[in-house]
DNA sequence: TATATTTGCGTGCACGTGAACGCAAAAGCA
DNA sequence: TGCTTTTGCGTTCACGTGCACGCAAATATA
């Protein structure tokens, strides 16, 4: 029942073609050393079979290894991209191809960090390169020089348009911004929401978390028109001062009791959220610091996706269309927004 | 830097043990025709040397049709064992292995169905055994039966104890209906809990759904002491008599504003809860017609896991054990509970 | 003891693809 | 024309494993 009829093989391929088995691995890798007039019966046969390659025997035979880079920001341990970062290797593991990942991580509060790093990429010669979208321009100009070069390049977490990109795996912000505002608020209507935001003093970036802070805004003035969102900065870098600032803050707004960020950082608010049980605190991303705030209770509901999948279906389907020369179906793909409670943190893998 | 060493192949083994390949090969797969010595010699050297089997060498060789056979419950189209039935086979597809999937579907409300259903199964004499634990004595019965024959087996999505199965692939039901439960009574504390059942007349099957109903209860009874759950039972076979049945009873009840079912069925409700928008209501298993009521904003929250997951992961690591001749590293796995809401029902596939 | 069977082991082919190699014909160049 | 390079194509080995086959020695059966 399940198949049943074996699939078509480069010999039925060469068979139906009237050329040899070389000849079609040729045209369908594009290796040159054919005629127009084959290529045209070879692409003709292999519709006319739907073949598609063996991905087992391709993994097997090929020896040669794929040299991927990627430009993603450097971070620390237990940070957004440090899981990224490991998830993509991971991946690579797992698919088995040959896969050498190179790692072009950049400072994302600096764009000459940015040039640099761009720079050194292009003198590796990858065969393909996975990037996010941290300044829009550099990002834009560093795409042209690669549709130049006719290197194949994929957007991974967030992307810029206008370019030839391949691929783009990422996740709906805004869309994650209204449903953090929705869970926040579905216990009890706000009186006014403390949204704890990041200090960037002279950080050259485009924010972000901009999208998801406007779907959440959004949310918010929609539903409950009037109440008042208070943005509070706080500095990361001074993880003391954290709890200060907030304290002092709600003693001139006793009536708040909603408590939000939209970056991944709630686990700094932590220490505040555990001194002052009767917030309702919502954020976003499963940091591993993340979701102990989570476990113990003082962050109620985080939204977040799967990191590893989007490394692991990123770098997969890139990779796939590597080998077989054809872009993926589909282009842009969005993975699901996932609701982790503490009822539902076990088997919640990063 | 990733990989660099490459792994061990059967010829290493070999060498290191002294022995051709053919014996490896007999060794690891319990074919018989080696000495107790030998055995020894090369389960020492694949311990030494960290062999594991490349599996796209042995997808791609193995010509043999793997015969597994899932003893699953009949459904119809749209329902949770009919998904499951077309995740296994999706599965089946996408692993790559020549599985070769026999289905037999008995009807879950006759032991008498089961019985033969199970019979027929044994004669087919499968290499392994895909199941489900719904009459736990008599699934426990056929259970000795497997072990005798030496027939090894999977279960999946629940399962009972005191068997010799060699996976079982579910979720936290308990845990489930507590979710359900928080999810219920987050936005406001109930008056009363208007908890929707399916009647089952002469069905002799254990309640499937018990343990998560248990998960519910003790929630609410915990955190919401002296609020009144009241069973009302709905007859799937008869659509018409569901909103008639519903409606009075909040005749008698106006103070309840909350409805939970802790089967799969929160979709029969629909109709009942559109006309009474007032209405909380939280279900549970991804079904279309649930993701549906989702989707128009009659039910707000579903509690469920991915059948796919379960499927796939199950069948891949029951077929790569029944490979490789050594049990999984873990018996026991829980999949994620997931908690779905209209605003992250997008990508959320079954 | 003579013959049949089982045990223990090695060899060889197949799976489908990647990619290097080789070779004749065509094209470029002097 | 005589030489080199390019084009177009076929052939061959390699990847690591599953599995059938073959064969000698050991054991069982007559």
């Amino acid at each position: 029942m399940s198949a049943g009829k074996k699939n078509a093989t480069v010999f039925d391929i060469a068979r139906e073609a009237g050329v040899s088995r070389g000849t079609v691995d040729r045209v369908i890798h594009k290796r040159g050393r054919f005629s127009p007039d084959t290529e045209v019966r070879v692409r003709e046969a292999i519709r006319r079979l739907g073949y598609s390659a063996n991905l087992n025997a391709a993994k097997l035979a090929s020896r040669k290894q794929r040299h991927i880079a990627c430009l993603i920001p450097k971070a620390k341990s237990g940070e957004y991209w440090d899981f990224m970062n490991k998830g993509l290797f991971t991946a690579a593991d797992e698919l088995g191809f040959n896969i050498d990942l190179q790692m072009f991580l950049y400072d994302q509060t600096s764009i000459d960090s940015f040039r640099k790093c761009s720079a050194r990429l292009l003198d590796s010669a990858p065969e393909g390169v996975l990037l996010n979208a941290v300044f829009p321009n550099e990002v834009t100009a560093f795409c042209h020089e690669m549709d130049k070069k006719a290197i194949p390049y994929a957007f991974i977490d967030n992307k810029v348009d206008g370019v030839g990109n391949m691929l783009y795996m990422g996740f709906d912000t805004y869309r994650g911004g209204a449903l953090g505002a929705y869970l926040l608020t579905l216990r009890e209507s706000p009186k006014g929401i403390l949204l704890v935001r990041v200090k960037r003093d002279k950080d050259q970036r485009g924010d972000p978390n901009r999208v998801r802070r406007q779907g959440f805004l959004d949310y918010i003035s929609e539903h409950f028109p009037g109440t008042p969102v208070y943005a509070v900065f706080i500095d990361p870098s001074d993880p003391e001062s954290i709890c200060p600032t907030l304290e002092s803050f709600i003693s001139e707004h006793p009536e708040v009791h909603h408590l939000a960020t939209t970056n991944s950082r709630i686990h700094l608010v932590a220490p505040f959220l555990s001194a002052h049980r009767d917030f309702f605190a919502v954020g976003f991303d499963n940091l591993e610091r993340n979701l102990a705030a989570l476990r113990d209770g003082t962050v109620d509901f985080l939204v977040t996706h799967s990191i590893m999948d989007i490394a692991h279906e990123c770098l997969r389907l890139f990779t796939e269309s590597l080998s077989t020369g054809e872009p993926p179906v589909r282009r842009d793909h969005y993975v699901h927004l996932d609701i982790v409670h503490r009822l539902n943190l076990d088997g919640y893998d990063i």
